[in-house]
DNA sequence: ATTCGACTTGGTCGAACGACCTAAATCGGC
DNA sequence: GCCGATTTAGGTCGTTCGACCAAGTCGAAT
């Protein structure tokens, strides 16, 4: 027995043209716009199911598309993957740090920071699941180091600048560089996010943010 | 044209029995050794390739064992997977904080458990960035939130024993409950280990280290 | 209005996968 | 030395996957 679907002709010789003349095909849109399209759709579809689930036939199936469309808009599939990488992860987490820092007091400014990041986190938990996926795919894969790589420099960048500016607007000096400080703030986050994506206790999570902003400021302050 | 391998026989019928008299086989072993075998075999793919690469081919391949011995020791890879989860997260991480503890100084037991953690991850990326993905994909698939759970609680238990600890052997009160500062060391142990991950970053991870200690160490005797 | 290149479409192909099966070979208890 | 349960070796089946194609269609420039 083949393993043919049932209903496909199993000759290789000429498929009789499908209902030749009569085609009702899509609005025509520039390739770059179907891009969007279906890395919009990769999104969707790795939010529920994970990177395992972002099938090229899923994706073009979840975009509105032919599969077909899919290998018109990326040569493959990691080109997609690749693609994906570099628009997600950048505009991910790391933005966070720069809406606060207005306070004189350095142990609000990073309570408020860390507390604006769990509830980013919160808000939409399996986006932030798949984040996670993503940048533990690419530190693993031989030539995507640099993607995570880059996404934690620009994530310690942000938080570095929240500090400086804290810094210019009456904070004072440092009891210890920034570059370190924005190191710990950018671990310290994770790892409240991480806790809280495997618990999910709430509470937990705010005492923690509490904690680190108190021991963190304090610490740095002196 | 069938979508049959070549080589292979195409019919349904009789296959003739391969070089029939003439069979080598193995030692027989219990089945539960021989499901530990393909337990270890699936970490060993999994970790050069991630979960997705843990196919029961490659598995059995891996263990030196035909592809039918897998479904011979396991229902099906879900059930694979299942025990792997059990097996490996609840020896992974979190054992690390029972080891240290001797020190009167609570600054340097938190920094020597930190950096007890982070060298083992060093000493073993793949395998962490093994752990994380698994933890991962534990947390979003629906009847496993509580694996990643209970991974995240062991986590929060020994850390807590390792205070306790601390406190009986003449540390003295603590500012602030062990329940959270335990949670706090957890979190702070897995963003620099994350952070170490995507950056390998000694130097960075090594300041943030002594960074957190100062930090909670200050704010929790005080 | 005609042309031409950018876009769409359904279908096909080979490979790999999970699951399952049969029969041979082996072992332990009798 | 025999026998039934266990273990092995290898093959099959149906599905899905990534990649690709030939033929059709549209719209902007000429």
């Amino acid at each position: 027995m083949a393993a043919r679907r049932a209903g496909a002709p199993a000759l290789t010789g000429k498929v009789p043209p499908v209902t030749p003349g009569t085609r009702r095909t899509r609005e025509h849109r520039p390739a770059a716009e179907r891009r969007e399209q279906l890395l919009d759709a990769a999104v969707e579809v790795m939010r529920a199911g994970g990177i395992a689930a972002a099938t090229t036939r899923a994706v073009a199936e979840r975009a509105g598309l032919p599969q077909g469309a899919f290998h018109y808009c990326f040569r493959s599939k990691d080109e997609l993957f690749s693609a994906l990488l570099d628009r997600e992860l950048d505009a991910s987490l790391g933005r966070v740090w720069d809406a606060v820092a207005d306070t004189g007091d350095l142990e609000a400014s990073i309570a408020a920071a860390l507390r604006a990041i769990l509830d980013r986190v919160r808000s939409d938990p399996e986006y932030h699941l798949l984040t996670a996926e993503l940048v533990d795919v690419a530190a693993r894969t031989p030539g995507l180091e640099h993607v995570a790589r880059r996404e934690q420099a620009a994530s310690v960048e942000r938080a570095g600048l929240m500090l400086r500016r804290w810094q210019e607007t009456g904070g004072g000096e440092l009891a210890v560089g920034t570059r370190v400080l924005a190191e710990a703030l950018v671990a310290a986050s994770t790892g409240i996010t991480s806790s809280w994506l495997s618990a999910r206790d709430d509470e937990a999570a705010h005492a923690c943010v509490a904690l680190f902003a108190a021991a963190l400021a304090r610490v740095a302050t002196r």
